[in-house]
Order: C-alpha cells, then sequence, then structure tokens
RNA sequence: GGCGGCGUAGCCAAGUGGUAAGGCAGAGCUCUGCAAAAGCUCCAUUCAGCGGUUCAAAUCCGCUCGCCGCCUCCA
C-alpha cells in the first residue's frame, strides 16, 4: 500500500511519490538554542525521528536537521549573563543533543549550525537583491513580499488581511509592512559578519534557505516542524528561496500539533512549560516518548501526569508480557506450525496480519495511535495463550519467538519497545522505590516473612504484611516461581 | 476582525461514506488459602446540537453552540 501524507501545502492528504524514485531529502527546523528544551520540542522531534526512521525502511532518507544558534533571543541571553552568544548557544546545543539521545532518537544525517553557513546565506541574499527580490536599507535587507506572486500559499492568508490584524511595529525602512529582513545590520556589541551592506548577521528564516539548499538541493521533498512555523517562518523560507532559484522548494510539508496544558498551548510566553529534564527526572524517556506517541502527531496532546501514568500503565503491560515470553527460548519455525488452541489460533491470526497492519496504520500520515492499539492486540493474544495454555507447546514457543521479532520491528521504527523487558520492569520498579520511604531489602525481607507464614499456614500473619506492603503501594504477585512484587 | 483546526464512553484515543480499534479506570467470572497479576465476559444503538445529501454518514454539505491555534518570538 501506499504512504499518504497530510500536506499542509494542498491542505489534504497526499500520495506520497518522492522527487527522485527511491530517495527522500527531508529538512525539519530544529530549535533556536537559548533555553532548554521543552516538552513540544520533545514532541516535534521525536515525531519527525519516527517519520525518519518509517522512511528509512523503503528510501534512501537525507535527514537534515539544524540547530538556529544565532538570534535576538541567543543575543539577549548572551548580554544577560555577560558572556559571548556562542557560550549560550554551545551550552545549548550541548542540553538539546542529551535530551533527544535520552528520547531515544536517532541521529539525523546532517545537524548544520546557521553560524557555519554565513558565506552561502550571503550569497542567497545577493542573488534576491539582483533579482529584485530585496532590497538594501541601511546596513539592512529586507524581502520584498509584493514581489513574490504566491506569498502566503502555505498559510492561505492575503497580505491585504494580514495588514488589517497586524499589530506589528512598523519599520520606516520596509517598503511594506509584511517585508521581512534577510540581513540584519549588527548593533554596537552585538556579534557581527562582514557582508556586502556592511557588519551584521542573518535574518531569521533565511538560515533555513541557505542550510537545506546546500545538502538537499534547489528543491525536495519533505519539509517539517511545528505548526507554529507555517508562518511566519516557512513561509518567509518559501518566499525566499523559490524567488532565488526560481522553482518549487519543498513537495511536503509537514505540521505537527502543539503539546497543551489544559487545553492551551504550552509556550514560553505562556509561561506554562514543563522541560524535558524535569519530566524526565520523574517518568521514563520510554514513557515520554510512547505517550507523545499515543496519539496522531498532528492533533493537539493535552500532558499531565494522569495521561503520562496511563501512558506508563501501558508500556508497562507491554514490557509484563514481553517479560514472561522471554523465558520461553522457542526458534522461529514459520507458518508450519500447527496452532493447537484457540488461543493459538488467535495469536497465530494476530502475528499473521501483524507488520501488514502495522504499516497500513503507518502508511496512513504516521497513524502511531492506530499503530500502538494494533500492538496492544497482539500482547492480548499473548497473555491469553500464556494463561490459557501455558504457552508450552511447540507452537505457543515458536509464535512468542515470532512476537518478539514483531516487536521488535516495530520498536525499531517508533523507537520504543528498545530495552530487555526485565531490565525495563527493573528501571521502572527502581525508578517508583527511589521515591519512597522503604527500601527493596526490606520489602524481600516482609517478603521472606510471608512466605515462611503461608508455609506455615498463618494466613493472618500473611495477609497483615501484604496488607502493610500494599499501604506502601507494594503490590505482592504471587506466582508459581515465588512471590515477586511491584509498585502501584 | 481575518484565516485555520477541534468537539468520539468516566478519562486518553483511532476511525474521514458501509454500519464505533486500542489503552486507562470500573463490574462479574476463572485462577488463588484469601488476594494481586493475567485471561474471559461486560462497559458508546452511538460519535457537541440541529437540519440536509445518500440505499448507507462519526465520516460529505449547511447552520448553531463550545474549545483551541495562527495572524508577534514560538516545536
Amino acid at each position: 500500500m501506499a504512504l499518504r501524507v497530510y500536506n499542509t501545502l494542498s491542505a489534504r492528504k497526499e500520495e506520497f511519490v518522492p522527487l527522485t524514485p527511491g530517495e527522500v531529502k527531508m529538512y525539519v527546523c530544529g530549535v533556536t538554542v537559548y533555553d532548554h528544551s521543552h516538552i513540544g520540542h520533545a514532541r516535534a522531534n521525536v515525531v519527525f525521528d519516527v517519520i525518519y526512521r518509517y522512511l528509512r525502511t523503503r528510501y534512501a532518507v537525507t535527514y537534515v536537521r539544524n540547530y538556529t544558534d544565532i538570534d535576538d533571543k541567543i543575543i539577549n541571553r548572551a548580554n544577560k549573563e555577560g558572556v559571548t552568544y556562542d557560550v549560550i548557544s554551545e551550552r545549548y546545543i550541548r542540553a538539546f543533543d542529551e535530551d533527544m539521545e535520552r528520547l531515544g532518537l536517532v541521529k539525523p544525517t546532517i545537524e548544520p549550525k546557521a553560524t557555519e553557513h554565513i558565506g552561502e546565506i550571503i550569497a542567497i541574499v545577493q542573488r534576491l537583491i539582483d533579482k529584485g527580490f530585496a532590497y538594501p536599507a541601511g546596513g539592512d535587507v529586507y524581502f520584498c513580499v509584493e514581489k513574490f506572486d504566491s506569498y502566503l500559499k502555505l498559510s492561505k492568508r492575503n497580505l491585504d488581511e494580514m495588514q488589517a490584524g497586524a499589530r506589528i511595529e512598523v519599520d520606516e525602512r520596509k517598503r511594506h509592512p509584511m517585508d521581512f529582513a534577510l540581513w540584519k545590520e549588527a548593533k554596537p556589541g552585538e556579534p557581527f559578519w562582514d557582508s556586502p551592506w556592511g557588519k551584521g548577521r542573518p535574518g531569521w528564516h533565511i538560515e533555513c534557505s541557505a542550510m537545506s539548499m546546500k545538502y538537499l538541493g534547489e528543491s525536495f521533498d519533505i519539509h517539517g516542524g511545528g505548526k507554529d512555523l507555517i508562518f511566519p517562518h516557512h513561509e518567509n523560507e518559501i518566499a525566499q528561496s523559490e524567488a532565488a532559484n526560481g522553482k518549487p522548494f519543498v513537495k511536503y510539508w509537514l505540521h505537527n500539533g502543539f503539546v497543551n496544558i489544559n487545553a492551551e498551548k504550552m509556550s514560553k510566553s505562556l509561561g506554562n512549560f514543563f522541560t524535558i529534564k524535569e519530566v524526565l527526572e520523574k517518568y521514563d524517556p520510554e514513557v515520554l516518548r510512547f505517550f507523545l506517541l499515543s496519539a496522531h502527531y498532528r492533533s493537539p496532546l493535552d500532558f499531565s501526569d494522569q495521561n503520562l501514568a496511563e501512558a506508563g500503565a501501558g508500556l508497562e503491560r507491554i514490557y509484563s508480557a514481553l517479560a514472561a515470553i522471554a523465558r520461553f527460548d522457542g526458534e522461529m519455525a514459520g507458518d508450519d506450525v500447527p496452532a493447537g488452541t484457540e488461543a493459538e489460533r488467535e495469536l497465530h491470526e494476530k502475528l499473521g496480519g501483524f507488520m501488514g497492519r502495522f504499516e497500513q496504520a503507518m502508511d496512513d500520515d504516521f497513524n502511531t495511535a492506530q499503530s500502538l492499539g494494533i500492538v496492544f492486540e497482539l500482547i492480548r493474544a499473548v497473555n491469553r495463550v500464556l494463561t490459557e495454555d501455558g504457552g508450552e507447546s511447540v507452537a505457543a514457543r515458536a509464535m512468542f519467538a515470532a512476537v518478539r521479532k514483531a516487536v521488535a520491528g516495530v520498536g525499531e521504527v517508533l523507537g520504543v519497545f528498545t530495552s530487555e523487558p526485565g531490565a525495563y520492569l527493573e528501571r521502572i520498579k527502581g525508578r517508583k522505590v527511589a521515591g519512597m520511604e522503604m527500601s527493596a531489602a526490606e520489602i524481600e525481607q516482609l517478603i521472606e516473612e510471608r512466605a515462611a507464614a503461608r508455609a506455615a499456614k498463618n494466613f493472618a500473619r500473611s495477609d497483615e504484611i501484604r496488607d502493610y506492603l500494599l499501604s506502601r503501594s507494594i503490590l505482592l504477585l504471587d506466582g508459581p516461581q515465588g512471590t515477586t512484587w511491584k509498585v502501584k
């Protein structure tokens, strides 16, 4: 089945056909590095990480994700701290890289920095001036939006209406209020690069045009970012790039939805944001990732403790099942092992359609929420075989091996289920225990005491211990191999 | 004011013309000394509301209500 993606430019789902068969060139706007990244950044980056991972299974993908390492906010922060701009940008590039690594993102093919492409930026600005799309004004250079006919085709607005609602301070040197800066003259004390228009630095949007053009060419397949970048950032990128090159810039524009807090957008200006660092102190990175993929990437996603806890419960259910089948070291035996019981037949059926259904979900505009539902269905079938038949049969063992392989395959695309199941469960347990007043050793000791009481049929004492532990959120699980415990 | 999106069970969330996935929570049963976990069964005659198109609509169209986003830096 063919991959279909929602293209912001056409405002609908389209079949994905790369410009060059077999190859995909993809650019995603990274972060402006002036502070720690928050959950909204986590979502955008995880979403495009999954898109990249999925595309990789079918195409030779070149994935570029930039760092915008020169900008007003970086300069402001540097001034506040009394350091140079690059101290700030380097610090937060490291912080971003750390966050992304913890969230299990694969590295893009290329991670260029704006400041390393000043020459390319100047060349484009010059070309735009030569072609009459831009004009110098003082030490600034502006892009002339009226010269670019299809301006606002991505955000689907029109210039006149924009003016009516605009609250921007109009610079006298601009010919049209919506003209935007390609190059900004350096004020005293600001970092600068030499240019034909004097000392200055790039405007906000031009760096993405320069870097995408350099690494992916004048026309490429996919450009991504958060919904809030549609205007003005991506709109202006289109204007600059298409005016300079005289050809279509990007074929498919993909935009992810916001992370909300109480149904409101998480943002710096509202002050209602959580940094990735803070959240990872409380939740396992894989739980956060699982949560971010539990909704379709274009939908808004409400961030709350309850929702994170639910994601954690779901992920734990999957890992528990994987841990339960880990002890069966069955071999892959193909489809020819006859399934005996009804539960085995059900598992066989779920297993047979699994990868196809997963791909179908992902082919429909990267529907990760649906794909997780498919995983849960498989897991239930596994658990059923486990409880009803014990999972000892040759057929069951063979299917368990296939389940492990299938889940690993899905995990490779989604970037979850990548831990060894037992290790994951221990990790989660350890995280919960760390926040409690009881140590694991104390718990183990009480469990031993309870085992002795049970052996002596002293159920009153046995239950007393269990209730006591339960009051401390410790749940006991009696199994054939003895008693284990987990934190509620 | 302009443009855009969303509203599916107690909660989260798929489904965009063919008769409501999945998860969390909850109830009953099996298992168990009793529990827990797991499994099984149940849990939306209905998709914000009202009209319309259609053999058929949560899905298409119109209107109403509610929420949100962009138009200023933002993932």
